[in-house]
DNA sequence: GGGCGTTGCGTTTTT
DNA sequence: CGCAACGCCC
């Protein structure tokens, strides 16, 4: 049960800590720690009774640098959760005195979550220090920006931002920006920055290769642009953290006092930067946990050093680790699959994973002929697990590279089961959400140069390069922002009167909004930004595909600001949180990549492509060591063990690579597998046309399939009739091709039964021939037959399709849009 | 400033 | 092959 006395503390703790230095600081803990001891004391630990030994060594093993090695689905969050908890139970530390840190945002939000179901919310309001390397970075950083020269009130850069400034930079340098392009200077700096160098410390060799050996020199004048802006990067983010605390002893010193444990999650994700971060904060207690998984280090190519996390015993003296091997998510034969495929890396701290599950299915392995049989494969798995009682929320398609998303896509929509692509294009990325955000970060800052450029001629208001390049000279010959220096601009005769009247309107109307901050409300005032900028009008008056969507988007991103309590709450949100969930309550297959897809979890899942070239991808052999190919292996590690229950791994024969057909070898991880736990499975093309040729080749041995066979085919796919007659011949061929391989010798071939088809009743359809319709893929078309639930399109932008009515609008009923999406 | 043709490229992605 | 980015021309 909670005491009144603590939660009253905790409540009122916070401020008065956040406002006192040092030695009041040391008083309270005193003071604290006791009054918290006793109260601990009557508490309850009952939370440890869940845990099993090893999750309860790691969450006691509270007095030494501790490494928690988490195998997949061992309970790593719980370990880490379940440890914050116990630490603020036993009243070790305060909540503002716990630094734990996330590469995600979704896992700070899943943490804070649980951690709140286990000592209640009031505790976790009090959790500032729980959040992203970069938003933990961002709140140290505005502490004491004046100290690595800048304002508080600094600007964050997204992407856009950097090479937008990049570009400008080889423009004065008067670098050929197409020989040497901004987005490789990019992709140096960030590299460098990754491993905490600034200019100064570059190895002089590095920067030679671009430009002439200028790369160092850019990079200089990179940060001394954006120290002139009082911007930074996402790199500066940690970096200058990094400079702050080396630079400045005494500040490094109040954090190691302030943080009494440190936790770091996904630490083999860990870059150099990163790691002398937490190394220069833990020395004020030792007190780090880090938990990870150095088999899930996939994200090498973007500065993670897996070295960080095989190193941990030297670099943090009277270290232990604790390694978490019990399985809670996967059967035994896809676990043993794991296993041994990864048991074919060398640099590994290993471990190994055991479950108590139950045996489960075997992994099946299926050849098909190309991509398409392969999404057709997938589609049809997907509708009997379905009908098995498995909720497409429950079951995922896993690629190695985005293009392999298409044909799934494609057959998704054509079949009707409803995906979402997770990890796509995000939110904030997108053009119109990027423009609105630049809008209100002008608004609300004047010297946002960067935003201001950005919208300055959007929509296009007759500000062409001519005119802005005038401004831009002027602001920067004088040393003023942008906004002020058009505003000094419009009084002279610098700018020719056309585009004079403009930016003096413009100006304006920024005043204005400013102005009426105070009075409306940040949604109200948002509205009227994007209404009068005439931001809104450019998009409706738009006929492309997208248009509609995008203001949609906009539309959600206002009603999201609401829940915000005012708008810099929402803008600080904005620069750094990447991610917006959009919810659907309708069940969905997930499709995503490998690497969106660490962390998650599901009953099936689907691993398409399993081609040497493919995956592991060429440009990973090409690299001609075995680092390159062990991250590769590590993907697949991740791969199998996000299967709860069944697991099918494909390979095609054939593959489009660029354009044209090349056939190809299986992966060589195939061949790693344990073949007692896996089991061939022939192609579905029995060729034999009917019901047949779809038939499903049954999922081993177990015999389960029998009965949920019966009638399996009825429904949508009889009503349709025709969609899958296309495939005929490429079917056979298929069938033909796999005969010779792998594949005959095992049971589970495809059973003859038709399938009893049951009735189905046609439901009229509610689309009429004529009739003008949106596909959210396809885009406007005309209703050429409508038969049941499917319809033939003719498409304006395409061919003709054949698609699910659920998927299209009407057109003309403004009705029509409510809930479909 | 917008439209159109050419060119080059073509894993993985968070903050 | 498909697309995005750039440059050129009107």
């Amino acid at each position: 049960m909670k005491s009144p006395i603590l939660s009253m503390a905790k409540q009122r703790f916070p401020n008065l800590l956040e406002l006192h230095r040092t030695t009041d600081l040391t008083r309270w803990i005193n003071q604290m720690s006791l009054s918290q001891k006793a109260i601990a004391a009557s508490r309850s630990t009952e939370y440890l009774n869940d845990l099993n030994d090893e999750q309860r060594s790691a969450v006691e093993n509270l007095d030494n640098p501790l490494l928690v090695l988490a195998g997949a689905g061992t309970g790593k969050t719980r370990v880490l959760t379940t440890r914050i908890a116990h630490i603020l139970n036993m009243g070790r530390a305060s909540s503002w005195q716990i630094l734990a840190v996330t590469f995600t945002n979704k896992a700070a939000k899943e943490m804070k979550h649980r951690i709140a179901k286990l000592v209640g919310e009031s505790a976790i309001e009090g959790m500032p220090w729980l959040g992203t390397f970069h938003s933990v970075g961002v709140k140290i950083l505005r502490r004491h920006a004046e100290l690595v020269g800048l304002q508080s009130s600094f600007t964050i850069l997204d992407s856009d931002d950097q090479l937008r400034l990049l570009k400008q930079l080889l423009k004065v340098e008067q670098i050929d920006d197409k020989r040497w392009p901004a987005r490789q200077l990019a992709g140096m700096i960030d590299s460098w920055k990754n491993r905490g160098l600034l200019p100064d410390k570059v190895p002089s060799v590095e920067g030679e290769g671009f430009a002439n050996g200028k790369g160092v020199e850019l990079y200089r004048a990179y940060q001394a642009r954006m120290k002139d802006l009082n911007a930074v990067d996402f790199g500066d983010l940690l970096l200058e953290v990094l400079k702050l605390f080396q630079r400045h002893p005494d500040i490094l010193k109040e954090y190691q006092k302030k943080f009494r444990y440190i936790l770091v999650d996904e630490y083999q994700d860990t870059n150099v930067a990163q790691y002398l971060w937490l190394r220069l904060l833990a020395q004020g207690s030792e007190n780090v946990c880090c938990v990870g998984d150095d088999d899930q280090s996939i994200y090498g190519w973007r500065g993670a050093e897996v070295e960080n996390i095989l190193r941990f015993e030297k670099d943090f003296k009277g270290a232990k680790i604790v390694r978490l091997e019990q399985n809670y998510r996967s059967t035994d034969h896809i676990l043993k699959s794991a296993s041994l495929l990864i048991s074919h890396n060398a640099e590994r701290l290993g471990k190994t994973l055991h479950t108590n599950i139950g045996l489960g299915d075997k992994v099946i392995l299926q050849s098909v002929w190309d991509d398409e049989e392969e999404a057709r494969t997938v589609a049809d798995d997907i509708e009997q697990y379905q009908r098995d009682g498995i909720s497409l929320n429950e079951m995922a398609v896993l690629v190695r590279a985005s293009f392999q998303m298409r044909s799934f896509e494609d057959r998704f929509l054509t079949m009707g089961i409803p995906y979402r692509v997770v990890g796509g294009p995000r939110f904030y990325e997108r053009a119109e959400i990027k423009d609105a955000i630049a809008y209100f970060a002008a608004m609300l800052n004047p010297s946002n140069d960067i935003k201001f450029e950005r919208i300055i001629n959007v929509p296009k208001r007759g500000l062409g390069d001519a005119t802005v390049k005038v401004i831009h000279d002027y602001a920067r010959a004088e040393k003023i922002p942008l906004m002020i220096a058009a505003r000094q601009l419009v009084e002279t005769e610098e700018i020719r009167p056309k585009p004079r009247a403009t930016i003096r309107a413009l100006l304006g109307q920024f005043e204005g909004w400013r102005g009426k901050l105070e009075e409306l409300g940040h949604t109200q005032l948002a509205e009227i930004i994007l209404d009068e900028s005439g931001y809104t009008a450019m998009w409706q008056k738009d006929k492309s595909v997208q248009a509609q969507s995008r203001l949609d988007n906009l539309k959600e991103l206002v009603r999201f600001m609401g829940e915000f309590e005012n708008f810099t709450g929402f803008m600080e949100h904005v620069s750094l949180v990447m991610d917006a969930e959009v919810e659907t309550n309708e069940p969905q297959v997930s499709l995503m990549t490998l690497h969106s897809s660490k962390g998650l979890e599901f009953d099936c899942v689907f691993l398409p492509g399993w081609e040497d070239g493919l995956f592991p991808h060429q440009r990973a052999l090409d690299e001609g060591d075995l680092v390159g190919l062990e991250e590769e292996r590590r993907l697949a590690y991740v791969g199998i063990t996000r299967a709860k229950k069944h697991l099918k791994i494909l390979f095609a024969q054939n593959r489009r690579v660029h354009g044209k057909w090349q056939s190809s070898l299986p992966s060589r991880f195939i061949d790693e597998l344990p073949e007692a736990n896996v089991d061939i499975q022939l192609g579905n093309s029995s060729g034999g046309g009917g019901y047949g040729k779809n038939s499903y080749g049954g999922y081993n041995a177990k015999g389960r399939q029998a009965e949920v066979f019966a009638g399996a085919y009825s429904g949508q796919k009889s009503a349709g009739g025709s969609p899958y007659d296309n495939y005929d011949a490429k079917n056979s061929a298929s069938y033909y091709q796999q005969g010779g391989g792998k594949g005959w010798a095992k049971k589970g071939q495809s059973r003859q039964i038709e399938g009893k088809v049951t009735k189905v009743e046609i439901v009229e359809s509610s689309f009429a021939v004529g009739e003008r319709v949106f596909h959210q893929k396809f885009g406007y078309g005309t209703v050429e037959k409508a038969e049941g639930k499917t319809l033939l399109i003719n498409f304006e932008k395409s061919e003709s399709k054949k698609v699910i009515d659920r998927f299209v609008e009407k057109v003309d009923e403004p009705e029509a849009q409510g809930d479909l999406f």
